[in-house]
DNA sequence: GTCTATAACGAGATAGAC
DNA sequence: GTCTATCTCGTTATAGAC
């Protein structure tokens, strides 16, 4: 694996645990074992390394979803929420879009921009999948797709904090057991 | 109001806002009108003043609920929103708890504990309420009362940052009329 | 209580050698 | 690509005068 690569996935990984404001070069150089300045060969100034970071995070995401675009949707809500259980269980990891948010006021108008497309891909995501979900009747045929869909998000995101403040994994796999069964069909 | 008073009105604002790390020292005593090393007087280091951040939070918490407790229990939910919503429309401020999860590996021993307590007390009060909602039948009567407890404090937790990132007042304020929708007697 | 002054450190960032 | 060296700035924190 190259270092660019070794060096933006140490750097999701604190992200992920400490915070965008919570990690330096020196915190990513030390991990890939090289000096903080040979970083900005790669990444010309922390603001680039945050672009590069949700950049990549979109790219994993859009890998995940293209994979899974022919399963039937409840299988493909199921794993999506297997692939945010695994963030919660990975060191108490959060998202790193919930991560940003929480530091947005400190980062940049294009940072911002990118973060907030995430975010709406993401949930257009969620709405075309609960749509093919009511056309297979694997869901509730009332099902508010929209109000879902801002429940689905801002429950994961929540739900994250809430799993690595309590220390506990069944925190967030309960949240989401829960959050399937209220939009199934009976 | 008194100078340590008015700092941890000021700090709690940039908390809010800025995250933890966000802000320093020099922030506060700017926006105070005093000199940085005059607000260690009053807190000897920064973890002191993010004890004193939780400690002031849930005093502040601990009022509402008791000018509140004789009101039936829909009406405490309900005005529990107002107050969660009042946070996400000034200068899209997330809650105090949540900042400080997302920093949470940056903090001391001592005050991650106290941010624990604090999420705990606000779950037993939501479950503490739910039961009076079912006694005086405002609740639908299947309700499952531990896992909507989860679901309110995860979503109102993401929900703060969602309405943040999408700058949009109308986000938070949906999310709480469905969350209650769901929940009320038919 | 608030001040000046300063210590000690870590951050982001750049210049230029190899 | 990676290094050493350095700059500049902001951070927490302390000592001691007023």
């Amino acid at each position: 694996m190259d270092t660019r690569t070794r060096a933006l996935d140490l750097a999701r990984h604190y992200l992920q645990t400490l915070g965008f404001n919570g990690f330096s070069f020196q915190t990513v150089a030390d991990a890939l074992g090289i000096r903080k300045a040979s970083l900005h060969y790669y990444f010309a100034s922390k603001e680039d390394l945050g672009m590069a970071l949700i950049q990549d995070y979109r790219t994993h995401y859009e890998n995940w979803a293209r994979k899974n675009a022919a399963l039937p949707a409840l299988e493909k809500l199921e794993l999506l929420f297997v692939m945010f259980n695994k963030i919660a269980t990975d060191e108490h990891k959060i998202c790193p879009v919930g991560v940003l948010t929480a530091d947005f006021n400190s980062l940049s108008r294009p940072l911002k921009k990118k973060i907030l497309e995430f975010h709406l891909g993401q949930r257009a995501w969620l709405i075309r999948t609960f749509k093919e979900g009511l056309e297979q009747k694997s869901l509730r045929k009332d099902l508010d797709i929209e109000a879902t869909a801002e429940l689905f998000l801002s429950s994961i995101q929540g739900g994250l904090l809430m799993a690595r403040l309590r220390n506990d994994p069944k925190v967030f796999k309960n949240l989401c057991k829960n959050l399937l069964k209220n939009i199934t069909a009976p």
